[in-house]
DNA sequence: GTGTAATCGAGACGGTACGTCTCGTCTTCTG
DNA sequence: CAGAAGACGAGACGTACCGTCTCGATTACAC
């Protein structure tokens, strides 16, 4: 996949492509993103093709590969749309508040908005096209992890939180169960049904002193 | 997709059903199984397809269809085949010994034998169909949770873990992590590098007094 | 094709073939053929597969296959039994009285019992496969154009033919119309709709004088 | 079948229909009924699968499925397209002499081109498609026929003919004996072959006076 | 009676072709 | 000249029959 030749939130490249012809449609874009995120909703995964899409946004499909390389880049675009803003870190609470909060931020988005879709599309094609994986890993998982690791770092500053964790681990205890409930459903991905989970984090990571 | 409508553990049912006609040949039961696994550890999930399979096995497409509904069925069965030997429990070991092996008995399974892409091809198939999801979940998931959530009963009988577990969250916490590195590929899964994850663990569960 | 292996009017050949072992299912035989007749008058010929044949019949298919090479085969031993008491001669009667009266018998023999859909089956199989061809020739065209062409040797004996006919082309002009009627279907196969055609007949080889 | 749902030779039909998008492509129709005349051609009517005509043509099997609903209606085209010049009616000759000269371009066509193969698929597949079956009737034997008809009429009204024809029966008597050789192979389809043929309708037709 | 041997039903098997679907690319016309 | 419309080559899908091959059960003659 690597990743969209070209997004919208164009960051910032003082480089302009030459800028002739007809510029870009915005209203395709959004049509695009606008139907994939409808479809999934409706039909699953499976009801979201190409065509589906190009269908239900009134746009070529040529259009779609124009500035997308594939389906999952649509989806990982999709998937920042909806969570774009949904992201922010309680300010001013302990370490452990702003996990929890943040937990629940990620159910919320996983739950309420079509994000849960778009990212179980994306999971499974990562699991056959290399390029998504590594376009989900570098562009939505990182990111947010840095979040994460951002809180974990002053809690352990601050005596909040253990001295001795290990990042990585500590961050897999902390999304992993969200994303295994999302993908296999085995389990209740609520507001409420997580809190156990939370818990189980917090007895891991805070000072046991 | 209802798990194979027959399959190699006869469950010793007495009704025997009609012992007619040609019976079911073992040969190609096994030839499908071991071709669905090679192909996809040599071309990754996506060249496993059911003509492929069928091309390899020396087999015709009807024989699988009729034996297992979907690709995702003899990815199923390949995986009880591949994983039947290695689910076995320490014996006479603390709750804790015994949980940090089965961690590394499943890393193991998912990195040194066909059972890792198996299961990646099952999870990404179970997004778009629900009849294999819950399939993966009934015979695979619950199964395997089971094994744990003894092993976790017992060290809260005994003392060693904390009386109040979620049994949930805890199953949760102990299998996620290893189906998100397998399924994402942010870290790696192997059998050195899950042992921070064992450590998490043991914090969360293992009594703080 | 080349013929039924056996069939059942054993043709007395004195080297009869070790008569062990449990003898030939006379109700095997007659199922068989009565099934591919009805099935070729209820759903068309390309209702007639073989496994429908031995589902209607209740038997097995290898036992059609024993017996029969191919679904030609049965189509034609069921014409013969269809047509089997089909082709009396009138006797006494004029050249032309009897080629009249023969084809009307022909007529009705594809009308009013299954022989119509048998025939048509036959010649269909009979494009794609030469052996089938070769059988419908011998074992069907020719027997019963050598009944007319008696009929045309003798009217030319006695002077009520011309006796400059060439056999071929008229047995050609007296089958052919029936057959193509039969087959493609453009005008009608009745008795009483044929008469024109017995009409250019006579005009074509009764003797102008 | 319902015929082609367009052909090459666009009826002028006012009612254009929304031309945008990419146009046909006329070298895949070209190559599609080449590739079915040179299968037939070469190795028989059942060699002339759509798989093999599609990967002979060098096309996709849904570009055959878009423009022709069956594998008859492709040798139609086919038919029409090599038979297109072969009808032309001699010019200033005695209706008799016009006949004459249709039956051998009839043999012609069924003996030196991709004709007769076409032809015999498409009666066999009519055998068990009856829209098959009207499609030929419709599109090829009645627009042959009128031809013959238009000989007919004129003959019967120059006196050269008997005035009393049933011009069905008639026109089955000249043209059944060539599709009936066709057909069964009974008797060789060539040129010198089929002058009995025509001295027999001669005789029929011809005023006896 | 008791073999012995061929037939029977049932149905699984390796194949081939079917007709449908989706993919990602290409080609034309329209605004 | 960007983009919608949609035709295209490719190839996997799941189904239907093909003709062959086991099976166990059933005959009937030969001993």
């Amino acid at each position: 996949m690597e990743a969209p030749r070209r997004s919208s939130e164009a960051q910032g490249d003082s480089t302009e492509p030459r800028r002739v012809g007809r510029p870009r449609s915005e209203r395709s874009r959004s049509a695009i993103l606008a139907a994939a995120g409808e479809l999934m909703l409706e039909g699953g995964l499976g009801a979201a093709t190409i065509d589906a899409i190009a269908l239900r946004a009134g746009v070529g499909k040529a259009t779609i590969y124009k500035w997308w390389p594939s389906r999952a880049a649509v989806a990982l675009e999709g998937l920042m749309l909806v969570a774009s803003d949904s992201w922010n870190v309680t300010e001013g609470a302990t370490a452990m508040e702003a996990l929890s909060e943040h937990m629940r931020a990620v159910t919320r988005l996983f739950t309420e908005t079509p994000a849960g879709p778009l990212m179980r599309s994306l999971v499974a094609d990562a699991q056959s096209d290399p390029a998504i994986a590594e376009a989900v890993r570098e562009q939505w998982l990182e990111p947010r992890r840095a979040v994460s690791q951002a809180i974990l770092r002053e809690g352990m500053a601050s005596g909040e939180l253990r001295d001795d964790l290990d990042l990585e681990a500590t961050l897999d205890i902390i999304y992993a169960p969200l994303y295994y409930r999302l993908l296999l459903g085995h389990a209740p991905l609520e507001e409420q049904a997580i809190e156990p989970l939370i818990d189980m984090v917090r007895r891991a990571i805070v000072g046991s002193g």
